[in-house]
DNA sequence: GCACCTTTGAAGAGG
DNA sequence: CCTCTTCAAAGGTGC
């Protein structure tokens, strides 16, 4: 199963195995992997990653972040001096070895650090709140990782393991070690590293605090960001994957399900039958978000609603827009709400897409090869991202799921959503 | 003190 | 295969 899961998630859905050649030349605590933009910069992909041209239509597109090559070696042989993207050194054989900057651990990913933009990223994936655990926060490998988060660890790892009670071997006890297993913690996707990072950059641009308002900031920001910007966070987030797994090849994201209690579900479940009974109505009296116009030094509502920003009642509310240039005819036709609804969200991406294609068309890097193929495909496909990896590269337009329904214009998608109204942008309200 | 909110993406579960 | 659910970060808010 874990080998499944390595293959899996070390490929990112690429069956390479690639080994870094070049990683034993450099020096054993010189970060192997920076985050240059070298590595991300449109116009110098790797060298043998020649730009793709879109059979279609002939136009390059830079390589999707699942298709960068892997800048670890993968397979199990192959695995010497792992570097960490983020400052970290997988062992040798069983050597834990570590990139330890000279001020210590105080930079939990040095090597970010090469990349001005990307130090916030980690500043807090090691922070003292988030310190490995003497002992069992380690990986099998010897090594700490960011990931760890053992809330036990106040517990004293040295204290025998006797329960208050005195009873050594009661259920209690074993209760006592199932807590001891530190949490490990989910690597982050493209976009929380995208936040973690931008995030103090928008609470200083706005005076907002409040982390939704800011989410929903950072989310339209991450729509506008161009494919390389994205494609940026996507290979840090694939490289995270990468670690994760070899750090914890046992660890599953099933391992986290049901360590945070959640009401969501009644809520949800709530507010799906709510929908399902005025979702058309609501749907009409609530803007989308997504059409906000473009960003602003700070394209908070507070912006052009400031006064609803100040004091906001909810932050849907004052996010909410009115002033949407671009939203034309799908959005009058079907205004979005802010919602957590997957189906809302779905309508969003593709809302979005489409939305954005505007940007993305002044772009060169605009691929047109998804658009063609999705346009044509069902509603499920354009409905949600494409995961990078479930998905077979050459079927995949080895697009990030934001481009996934790149459209070429608005005018383009407009054209679309006219011929293709509902499938495309509406669910049907049962 | 804890869940919620809000975002996107990854992964798992289940149909 | 597809859909749904959960979790990852963050910090103000409300119960």
């Amino acid at each position: 199963m874990p080998i499944q899961r390595l293959r899996q998630g070390i490929g990112g859905g690429s069956n390479k195995v690639p080994v870094v050649q070049h990683a034993h030349h450099m020096h054993p605590l010189t970060p192997l992997i920076t985050y240059s933009n070298d590595h991300f910069s449109p116009g110098s992909p790797p060298g043998h990653l020649s730009p793709e041209i879109d059979p279609k239509t002939g136009i390059p597109r830079p390589p999707h972040p699942s298709e960068l090559p892997p800048y670890y070696p993968l397979s199990p042989g192959a695995v010497g001096q792992i570097p960490h993207p983020l400052g970290w050194l997988v062992p040798q054989q069983g050597q834990p070895v570590y990139s330890i900057p000279p001020g210590g651990f105080r930079h939990p990913y040095p090597a970010l650090a090469m990349n001005a933009s990307m130090s916030s990223l980690m500043s807090s994936r090691f922070s003292p709140h988030v310190v490995p655990p003497p002992t069992h926060g380690l990986h099998p490998s010897g090594i700490p990782h960011p990931t760890i988060v053992s809330p036990i660890v106040k517990q004293e790892p040295t204290q025998p393991s006797i329960s208050p009670g005195g009873n050594s071997k009661s259920p209690v006890t074993v209760k006592k070690e199932e807590e001891k297993k530190p949490h490990i913690k989910k690597p982050l996707n493209a976009f929380m590293l995208y936040m973690k990072e931008m995030r103090a950059k928008v609470v200083a641009e706005c005076t907002l605090k409040e982390s939704a308002a800011i989410n929903q900031i950072l989310g339209r920001r991450w729509h506008s960001l161009s494919r390389e910007e994205q494609a940026k966070y996507y290979e840090l987030a694939r490289k995270e994957r990468q670690l994760h797994s070899q750090l914890y090849p046992t660890w599953s994201a099933r391992d986290n399900y049901g360590k945070k209690k959640k009401r969501k579900r009644e809520k949800l479940a709530q507010q799906q039958s709510h929908d399902t009974e005025s979702s058309l109505a609501a749907k009409s009296k609530k803007p989308c978000v997504q059409y906000l116009p473009a960003e602003k030094p700070c394209d908070s509502p507070a912006s052009s609603h400031g006064s609803m920003l100040d004091s906001p009642a909810t932050p849907s509310a004052a996010l909410a827009s009115p002033a949407a240039p671009a939203a034309t005819h799908s959005e009058q036709a079907q205004p979005l709400s802010l919602t957590t609804k997957p189906e809302a969200r779905a309508q969003l991406t593709v809302h979005s897409a489409a939305f954005l294609s505007g940007k993305a068309a002044s772009s060169s890097s605009s691929s047109s090869s998804s658009s063609s193929s999705s346009l044509g495909s069902p509603p499920s496909l354009l409905s949600r991202p494409i995961p990078f990896t479930s998905v077979p590269s050459t079927a995949l337009l080895s697009s990030p799921p934001s481009f996934a329904a790149t459209i070429p214009s608005p005018q383009a998608a407009l054209a679309v959503l006219q011929t293709q109204p509902l499938s495309l942008v509406t669910k049907p309200a049962d």
